[in-house]
DNA sequence: ACCTGCTGTGGGAGCGTTCCCAAGACCTGG
DNA sequence: CCAGGTCTTGGGAACGCTCCCACAGCAGGT
């Protein structure tokens, strides 16, 4: 069943019918209706790669997860990713292609991105969690192939992005504690190397001057996002005595409670927490952790319709978009617990 | 740059450039070389649509994630799913495409599939975690289209599939609690239409029998798969003494050792526990959780296998494929802690 | 009456492959 | 020396669509 074969059986050319496929408007109304019926009726659907061939475009958009998926797999941030995407391609009549290196081979990877871009397989992509120095990026941006970061990047201010609003999501966290009275605030942060832990500390430091305070460098310090790095970089901060901490992760803030509670300091008591991401553990921790929630999904819807854009209009200004956070008081800051904080249990469909 | 330009710059015609890439043999030695030089100078890379359309495949191959997407979003289930499917693709020259419905949108699905299958997008696809009445299923079935499931179906043995062995599985988490002495075990299970906990069950039942025991009815009860359910479930189980469970999932394994010990009982000295799935809380739980590890993303990576098997063979009977698991002996089975099961600290790379 | 513009429709050309058949070159054995 | 094969190469014909131009029909202004 092709256009041919419709237009005949509706008594119209094969023109006519792709215009009604396509919703041309320069379709009268009755002939638009028989050929819909046909088209019904025998179930037709456009051929895909016949389409892609005659128009120059595939209607599918590549994710691109670089090199380490094994360690995004020990939260949702990737899923949630995906999801949003899907979502906004499923809406654009577009489709969501899956472009990894294999787990074995992480070689293979320059060789699969050159035949998949090449082959004209897609519109576009989006580049998720890149590190900053990754030729793939020098790459595409050089053959002005349309991309799209998400997390933004510090050189290469051309390239549309989308990343959370690091920077004031940590000032509001840190606002949130000198609200509680707190004022020797300690922040745990991430490798200096990393956009967001940057983003982060920068906010931290933000809020504190705007409270009027100096931040004091030895209440600062460096972990690696695990959770002994929290534990170790607490053990280093609770020399200075804080009355409270900002940590970059909910990984490294669970970490940190854990050193805070074996020197025998009380949380929030003694020392009030607020991590980031809003990991599932964070809500069931003990005490329940108070964090900073990311709105992941919509990254990835925003990310895809900023691609879309970028393909349509290749010669627009790049957007950065910033999305808002969301802080979300539990116990560990020192305010009471409610209802919807609690623990949900973690519902998962199994096999 | 197409055939017909390489083929001009070589001095051969398109039909012989076709078949040196196609890796055709029957091309002498000397063009072949001339040929690919010129591949390689140009930067030449077939175009994936006119491949597709004249050759009616499309080498891109769909997984398809039911509904609730945002179940599974606790577990790393789906990450690594993806990343084995993704490592079959990348070694047989495939992509993978992403099939989920919108979050905000659970209607659009069947008419999504209908125009992805219609228009001849994918050459199959492969279906992770599906529900039994799918009606998806009964659809691709009747259309022959060619399609694996992961997890198998209690129908339908003329479809494809690849699952964990949960009963071998279960019988040996059993089997392991008998040998250290324990003999009133109970088990806690999932909604009895999910057929990986019906399995489950079924291998509980085969370890007490082959030990000479009889399944003690009151000792065997359903939860939910949520941390509450696994609470509820254990305070149930409490009033018939058991002095070990095999639960159906680390989360309500979880919610278990809370009823347990808030009921007075000791982890694992007075109630030896193992869960399932081996989710990241597991390891890191007090005391740590002794659970039967699934090879999810082999699961991924011979679905892909299959489903090219059998989109090249379609005549063949079809495989069913279980795969065998780990039990990770912990603390909470009465096992002392060994090197590798204490937490990792859940690296993860921040946007 | 004419030209002009606008609307709806048809059909040719082309997108870049693969598949198939034809044909030339070369070999082999009678 | 030639019939019959194998090996290598070339080119026509799809594949099913989109894009563009052509053209019929009709209304309105001159």
């Amino acid at each position: 069943m092709n256009l041919e074969e419709v237009g005949r059986l509706a008594g119209v050319s094969r023109s006519t019918v792709s215009r009604v496929v396509n919703n041309d408007a320069r379709v009268s109304g009755a002939v638009r209706e028989r050929v819909q019926i046909i088209i019904q009726e025998h179930n037709y659907h456009p051929n895909a790669a016949a389409r892609s061939l005659a128009s120059r475009r595939t209607r599918i958009l590549g994710v691109l997860i670089p090199q380490a998926a094994g360690t995004i797999f020990s939260d949702p941030f990737f899923p949630q990713l995906i999801q949003g995407a899907v979502d906004s391609c499923n809406a654009a009549d577009h489709n969501l292609l899956m472009l990894m290196n294999s787990s074995n081979d992480p070689h293979g990877r320059e060789q699969m991105h050159r035949r998949v871009l090449g082959g004209h397989h897609l519109d576009g992509i989006v580049i998720a969690s890149s590190v900053v120095e990754d030729p793939i990026i020098t790459y595409l941006h050089e053959t002005r192939y349309p991309f799209v970061l998400v997390g933004r990047h510090p050189r290469y201010r051309e390239i549309p992005s989308v990343d959370v609003d690091n920077r004031a999501a940590a000032q509001n966290a840190v606002a949130h504690l000198l609200e509680h009275g707190h004022r020797r605030i300690g922040f745990i942060g991430g490798l200096p190397n990393m956009i967001a832990a940057i983003d982060r500390y920068g906010g931290y430091v933000t809020a504190l001057q705007e409270a009027g305070l100096l931040p004091e460098p030895a209440l600062a310090v460096h972990g690696n996002f695990t959770q002994a790095g929290g534990y170790a970089a607490m053990q280093t901060l609770l020399a200075h005595r804080p009355d409270a901490i900002c940590v970059a992760s909910d990984t490294m803030a669970l970490g940190a409670i854990h050193a805070a509670r074996d020197a025998g300091c009380r949380v929030p008591e003694d020392l009030a927490v607020i991590g980031f991401d809003n990991i599932p553990a964070a809500a069931g921790a003990q005490p329940s952790l108070t964090t900073v929630a990311q709105p992941i999904s919509d990254l990835g819807r925003e990310a895809i319709r900023i691609l879309l854009d970028r393909i349509a209009q290749p010669d627009h200004h790049p957007i950065h978009l910033l999305l808002p956070t969301q802080l979300i008081l539990r116990r560990s800051c020192g305010c009471p617990e409610t209802a919807g904080s609690s623990p949900t249990g973690g519902d998962r469909q199994p096999l």
